[in-house]
DNA sequence: GTTCTTACA
DNA sequence: TGTAAGCA
């Protein structure tokens, strides 16, 4: 865990407890862009920075598409206040789709005990004739 | 030993 | 994203 100015790609994965292929595969996607030392990738601090945002929106819910357009504004319009903007907008929009899960949840879990007490009635009148 | 790219159950 | 393969 060097506390240098560069990682290595091992350090960060150790450091937040990802892969390696998670690191190349998110600069795949464009969300980090290492610098490199002939081949091999060198982090910089601004990697770092950036990973743990990436990390974060993930813990949200955010889709990688999702974290890439926050990051991208974290690099072009420098302000900070059009990325809030931008994150304030996704996290409306993660809340709702929870949200629509929720219900969607609660209308099977309905279902659920209306078929259980369905059963129930069945089995009572079996075991009264009886 | 570590990292890289490519391909695929 | 995991894993395996073949390099550097």
């Amino acid at each position: 865990m060097p506390r240098h100015d560069h990682f290595s790609i091992s350090d960060l994965a150790r450091e937040f407890d990802v892969t390696l292929r998670t690191l190349r595969f998110y600069e795949e996607q464009g969300l980090i862009e290492p610098a490199r030392q002939g081949r091999q990738r060198l982090f910089s601090r601004r990697d770092r920075a950036r990973l743990k945002l990436i990390l974060r929106g993930k813990r949200i819910g955010l889709s990688l598409q999702e974290i890439r357009e926050i990051l991208d504004l974290y690099e072009l319009a420098r302000d900070e206040a059009s990325q809030s903007l931008k994150l304030l907008h996704l996290l409306t929009e993660r809340r709702d789709r929870l949200l629509e899960q929720r219900r969607d949840i609660d209308a099977v879990l309905d279902e659920i005990t209306q078929l259980e007490t369905h059963c129930r009635q069945v089995l009572d009148t079996m075991t009264a004739h009886h």
